[in-house]
DNA sequence: TATTGTAATTTGTTATAACAAATAACATAG
DNA sequence: CTATGTTATTTGTTATAACAAATTACAATA
């Protein structure tokens, strides 16, 4: 038996080294602490979270699963790089999947949602103001997940979390483009005012233009290096 | 220095345990040899499969973070099962991407592909006919995977082949009502036309189509079942 | 009989060791 | 100096062992 009291919950058990160790190469990746085409060793990853090969190995396993990292030809894990075929492959991924997310969440949000959406966009403006570049991706990051969270659909918010660290590396690089235009912050602006009305279909065409020009920015990059 | 000649190419090395021991339990679990809400314990797959718990555990942290298997609250490993919330979200899903992977796979195809697509079509009617679902489910699968392969997208197959997973062991319940309207038939054959006009967006309509009606007959199924 | 406390077993986690294959370093021959 | 063969090192793979936590079995008590 078990008393319903918020004092008296089950205790969630500590995470285990391979969780902690997946988590902060998961973090590391996204961030760009690693270059495209780089090799990760098992026991280089051992010995930087100072674990023993079991959860580093684990933790490798786990990325590769999910794609955040490239099993190569003779089982050296790379960082994966990205090009212009790949990226057009992602954004259509993300266009169909968080497009639908997004329909799906703007029947569901309720008055308290779209505050925090707000509070988070208010960050967003702030860190832009700031050229503080990476509290504004991490704003970015929070806006797009709680936007999907509402959804309440597990399996499409992981695939996305998938689809995010295929490009994470990389979203660096467009940033002082964004802040120029601000065209990210109209498009979430659009967003909001969509859901206030629950327009699905207007939110998905607000989060599409989100995305599109993301992925135009980054499209002129690739072409850009890859003429060289 | 390596001569290109179809004699002379890098020999590729054979799988791990690990890649053998994923692959079975992968099957197994499409096949529906485990129950929903099973426990999965690593000794007990190594033991079934002949190797020791490493290549075991390996396999079973890529199901569960590929979603195919769960993770139990005390670390225990468990068969998902399904209900039609969960039903919902994944034929939203397979709408999604399927649906997308087929408009762009429409762009690609070419003579060849369309004859191999019919050729699996007739397996499919054979099996239908001799009323041998098994075979029946391996050849629709075959079909799927054909038409999204021709699309290139790597990881939109994956993807799909997650959520594929996830139904792959209540496939078999729908299968005398599949046979009895043949609808599915019907939208295959339409996929094939569309496919000769190069007209993706017909396709896509055909593909949705079949995927709807398996989707009803499964959501008959389980709503049915939960009213109990 | 139902319940509780204890022991035995099973389980996941992690570290370590042994092995084979791949890579790098290096010396030697041309 | 370059090319080749050899050795040493690093790497991934797999098995095993040790440990703690969870589960189960079971006996003792009410």
């Amino acid at each position: 038996m078990q008393a319903i009291s918020p004092e008296l919950t089950t205790i969630d058990r500590a995470d285990t080294l391979t969780d902690m160790t997946y988590e902060r190469l998961r973090r590391a990746l996204i961030a760009g602490a690693f270059s495209p085409g780089e090799k990760i060793t098992i026991r280089g990853i051992a010995k930087i979270f100072g674990v023993s090969p079991t959860p580093a190995r684990d933790a490798l396993g786990r990325l590769v699963a999910e794609r955040a990292l490239e099993m190569g030809q003779n089982r050296t894990v790379v960082v994966p790089s990205l090009n212009s075929t790949k990226l057009t492959e992602v954004y259509r991924l993300r266009l169909a999947i968080e497009g639908l997310a997004v329909e799906v969440a703007a029947e569901r949000f309720d008055k308290g949602g779209i505050k925090e959406l707000e509070q988070i966009q208010s960050e967003l403006n702030a860190a832009l103001d700031a050229k503080d570049y990476k509290a504004t991706l991490e704003a970015n990051e929070k806006f797009h997940f709680a936007l999907y969270g509402a959804a309440d659909m597990p399996l499409a918010s992981s695939m996305i979390e998938g689809l995010w660290v295929q490009i994470g590396p990389y979203l660096n690089l467009l940033y002082p483009e964004f802040d120029r235009t601000r065209k990210g912050v109209s498009a979430h602006t659009a967003v909001i005012r969509a859901l206030k009305k629950r327009d699905g279909k207007a939110a998905r065409k607000a989060i599409e233009q989100d995305l599109e020009h993301g992925r135009d920015l980054l499209m002129r990059h690739f072409q850009a290096e890859e003429e060289s």
